[in-house]
Order: C-alpha cells, then structure tokens, then sequence
DNA sequence: CTCGCTTATTCCTAACAGGAACACTAACCT
DNA sequence: AGGTTAGTGTTCCTGTTAGGAATAAGCGAG
C-alpha cells in the first residue's frame, strides 16, 4: 500500500488545486478564506472561481500531499507553498497538455433561441449585457492598477498584467459586437 | 406531499436542461446520442456540452415532468418537445435572470504564472493555442455554412447564423490578441 | 453591551465531467 | 461466409465542481 504513494507525485490533480497552487505562488502566505477572495478578485477572469467548500476540500488534499505547508496560529490556519508544491507547479505548466477554453455564454445561449421569443425580449436581455459588461471591466481595470504596483518583483516578464490587459480588450471586443448585434436586429440584419 | 408538485412547474431546472429543451426546440425527434452530438457540434462554442451520462438523466427528469415526450420504437428512444416544454423554455428565456459568462481558459490561467517557467516554454504553449483556434475556427466555420441551409423558417431573424457570427469574430479577435502577446514576449515588450 | 459586519471554517446536496462497459447495427473486406 | 472495424445507443460508476446554509469568533460603532 504504502509503496504507491512514492509515485503519486506524478499523478495529476484537479484543475483547482493548481489554480489554488498558482496564488500560492506569489508568495504570500494565505488562509482559505483569503485564498476565495483573491480567486473572486482576479482569477474569476480566467478561470471559474472555486467555491469555499472546494478551496477548503483541495487545500486539505495538498497538505496531505505535503504540497503546502500549514501554518495553524490558534483558530485561523494560512497555508504557503512547499518547494515541492513549488515543483509540481511548474511541472505541470511545463508538462500538462493545455486544454482548449471552455465558455459558458447564457446570453449566447439565449439569443440562439432567439425565435422563441419577441426582438424586444432579446434586444433587452443584449442592454442589460452591456451594462453588466461594462462594470465588469471597471473591476479589471482597477486589478489592473493594482497590479502595476504589485508587480515589481525583477527579472521576469509581467505575466499577471499581460492577462489583465487581454481581458480588458476581450470586453472591448465583445463589446462592440453585442452593439452590432443590437443594431442589426433593430434594424432587420 | 403531492400539492407541493403542483408547484413544481415555476422550480428552475439546472441549466443542462435548458439547453437540451433548446436543441429539441428547433423541431426534431432526437435520441440522447443525438442530442449529444448536436451539443457538440453547435452548443459547444457557447456552453459547455454535457456529458452522455449527464443528457440521459436530464431526458428522464423531463420526462417526469412532462416538458419531453417518448418515443419508444423498440430499443432505441427518441424525444421531443411537449407543448408544456415549450412553454417552460420560453418562460426561462423570458423570466430568468440572466447570468454573466463563465471562461475557464487554461491558456490565461497559465499566462498568469509564466514567471514560473521559462519565456520559450509561454511561448512555445501561445503557439500551440493558435493552431488549435484555427482549428476551432474552421469547425464553427462549417457549422454555420450548414445554418445557411437550414436557416429558412420564415418570419423571425436568423439568430444562429448571428451567434455563429459572434463566435467566429471571437476566434479573430483572439488569434490577433495571442499574436500580439508572442511578439511583445519575444521582443520584452 | 449588543447589533451588525467581516473573517474563517465546516457540512450538505445537487450538478457536472469523463469514461468504462455493454449491446446492437452496418459496412467493408479477403 | 466469417471476421474486423466503425458508428449508434444506453447505462452505470466515480470523482469533481457549484452553491449555499450553518456556525462561530472577532471587531468596530452606537
């Protein structure tokens, strides 16, 4: 039994384990609860913000693969990453076959239906989209900044905020297309 | 306990149930199998296609609540929307709050934490992620050469061809976006 | 001091992903 | 004919993820 477990380093874990591995990997030393809010704050662009029953399920699971240390000052426990919690995420940025994103659009979804319902009902649902659009880049935008100061740390590239800059123009984008859109169904293509 | 179900008609159904009432919506009698593959050849770029496991458990609960009908000839099912589905869809695509999309893009999930790796290695995985975009662009390319077909019921506006349209502008905008990112990688900004 | 807010954790349930297993059909192929 | 291979159609099982309720301690304001 016990011999296996010498090998489980190479086996793969889910997606959220690295992505809670990858906020790690900054530097700081994070409990739970803080590791959700940083998730909500700047992963959420990216990748699906795992919920807090997740976050506590897989931060007990790294432990146990001894992937992060615990740091349990009386009721609050933080965690950081140990130098192998460190090498299995960089094998797994170096190794791991990257899979091709995944959307979940309702509002692409809805409009496919469209012909279920009246051009009112759609060109509704495209403002309210807009809208929610635009304060969705306001949030990035502020990540943005808060970045620039953050990001100081030497030799390498600025990683972090080449990714808040793509999603900022993925907004741009999707949001002179919804404009388009609404223009061409008010108008009858 | 059974007047409680009297009520059950304005429950929310999770959103694979939905979408699944959507793909019947367009008229057909369709097995579970083909369901999925309709979901993988259309659905697929603007929410994620369930499971085969996950569509014939969705098909059993509608049935139960009358939102499909059967059609058992011998060994193989096929389903179709009842008029009580339809209404159900409508009333979703009507009533319900509609809720801001969801990308799990392993890609920027990686960017992220490039500092982690070597620049070739971001590169190099940048590189791959183009060649898999065109891919995709040119299976949503024929997708939506066989809406043209297809697309001729009558009155409303051609919503597919649209959403086929978005998408496919979606795909541009990304391959540009990556090919701006290798070249301020390769040259440091 | 107690009301409400943030921090922090645990637990439960439903939804979802992924694929193995099984069975039947059809084409083709030597 | 018999065999192989590919596609159709369904069921089952396990692990992962979503979402939120419940709990409790700490902390500032009235």
């Amino acid at each position: 039994m016990g011999q296996d477990l010498s090998r489980d380093q190479s086996r793969h874990l889910p997606m959220t384990a690295y992505a809670l591995l990858g906020l790690l990997s900054f530097g700081d030393e994070l409990t739970g609860y803080e590791l959700k809010q940083r998730a909500d704050r700047t992963l959420r662009f990216y990748w699906v913000s795992p919920a807090m029953s997740q976050v506590y399920s897989e931060l007990e699971r790294l432990h146990d693969l001894a992937l992060v240390r615990r740091h349990g000052s009386g009721r609050t426990t933080s965690y950081s990453l140990t130098p192998m919690g460190r090498t299995t995420l960089t094998t797994w940025m170096r190794e791991t076959p990257v899979g091709f994103p995944v959307l979940k659009h309702p509002v692409a979804l809805r409009l496919l239906l469209g012909a279920l319902v009246d051009p009112e009902s759609i060109t509704g649902m495209l403002r309210d989209h807009l809208a929610r659009l635009e304060e969705e880049r306001t949030d990035l935008e502020k990540v943005r900044v808060s970045l620039r100061g953050v990001d100081r740390s030497g030799d390498g590239f600025r990683y972090p905020a080449l990714v808040a800059d793509w999603g900022l123009s993925y907004f741009d984008h999707e949001r002179t297309i919804i404009e388009d859109l609404l223009h061409r169904i008010e108008t009858g293509t």
